[in-house]
DNA sequence: CTTCTTAGTTGTTTTCTACCACTAAGGGAA
DNA sequence: TTCCCTTAGTGGTAGAAAACAACTAAGAAG
């Protein structure tokens, strides 16, 4: 084999592949989700994931790429990002006979993202996550693909599974029981969350920390990392 | 826009796209995964899972892909598949710069599938699939695969979602006992596993069918289609 | 008609969690 | 200093769901 890279690759032709980012956050206490706003066909107009094509010449690895797209559409870097699907199908993107979207999904703080709308974007914009996912009006199926981001994020919660550097390093039992009903949409008890936690070992006590404020101080607790 | 379909793709150069299948049964009362021994490199004489590069001008879908590479690579069509993971990067793969592989599941009956090794493989076989899941031996990150499969199959059975055509057209709830015993690699308590059966009411008795044997008559079920 | 084996049901214990009520600890106002 | 307000944190009960265990039911074979 003298040049077994190209070889392969010629032989077909091969589809057109996408990273697209569901990127959500907690805003108002529901969750949202970051759209662009598409300045060019198709879709021009449309809402859509912000999303960028594969670069093989400068991505190592998928969660790479998208990083890297993350830089380009939203100047910001992204917390660790988890797969959600990918999506591929003839006729998907009316640019290419062919196109797969293999989609990313990751939680940050709004506080922490001040997307700037990079090529491609009119503007960016938080839209309620659960509208988004009902929304047909969205480019592509976007929609769909929004739903099972949250689908997936609230999955996690539930379990109890947090994703790191959404939350500060940091913080009380409560701040993490709002994030977790906003995430999930719907109310928590105090005492079985934090009997959940408990039993789940997923929090550790900081030990002597305590965030000091206008009431009773609590303690801080900081995620412990997953087996 | 007079060729949209080509400029697109012709601007960068896109990934080595393959499609991967975790085909599994149920054999000896424990799940295997169907491996094949390659012939060639990469990986020569070691397992993997059968797979196949995407024909973008065969194929309509993804899921249509891997139907066309079990034809291919197995002599037979296979019951409804699900998404398991697409993977990704530099140097997966010698045989390309880049290459991603997605990777589909399904669970099939054992004497559904007369397995004929197809192109590129020596012979196929039937492996524990726990076992495949921790060899290390495996060809490319197919262990990894293998064990992102298992887990995905045993979630679904633990959900009380059970595949369509793994089981036949009607069975017992014996027999649906066994298979998600088998399945899970766990027991379950009969009457347990009943009450749940009934409160989530996913099958539904046929009437008047039973199964006769040695022993005493029993009721045949079917699936209810999940809404 | 007894026995064997599988089919199917019923009851009890344990576990998990939703719901509710309570105590604890600070700051600030009187 | 003392009360009071609010948030922090704990404990107890009820109900649901699952594990565990024991029972009855129905056919075939001898």
């Amino acid at each position: 084999m003298t040049k077994p890279t190209a070889t392969v690759t010629a032989l077909h032709e091969m589809p057109f592949v996408r990273l697209e980012l569901a990127v959500l956050t907690v805003k108002d206490s529901a969750l949202h989700v970051l759209l662009g706003k598409r300045t060019q066909a198709p879709f021009a107009g449309r809402w859509a994931l912000p999303g960028g094509v594969i670069r093989i010449d400068l991505d190592e690895d998928l969660v790479g790429g998208c990083q890297r797209v993350a830089m380009e559409r939203l100047g910001t870097a992204l917390p660790p990002l988890s797969q959600v699907c990918a999506a591929g199908s003839r006729r998907r993107d009316p640019r290419a006979p062919w196109a797969i979207s293999i989609v990313y999904r990751c939680l940050m703080p709004l506080d922490q993202i001040q997307a700037a709308p990079g090529k491609r974007l009119e503007r960016l914009e938080w839209f309620s996550a659960d509208d988004a996912a009902g929304n047909q009006a969205l480019a592509f199926d976007h929609a769909q693909l929004v739903g099972m981001a949250v689908e997936a994020t609230r999955a996690e919660f539930q379990a109890l599974q947090f994703p790191a550097n959404f939350l500060p390093e940091q913080f009380t039992l409560a701040d993490l029981q709002l994030a977790s009903e906003a995430v999930l949409g719907r109310r928590l008890d105090k005492s079985s969350f934090r009997r959940r936690l408990d039993d789940a070992g997923c929090v550790e006590a900081v030990d002597g920390a305590m965030r000091t404020g206008a009431f009773r101080p609590a303690q801080l607790f900081r995620l412990r990392p997953r087996n």
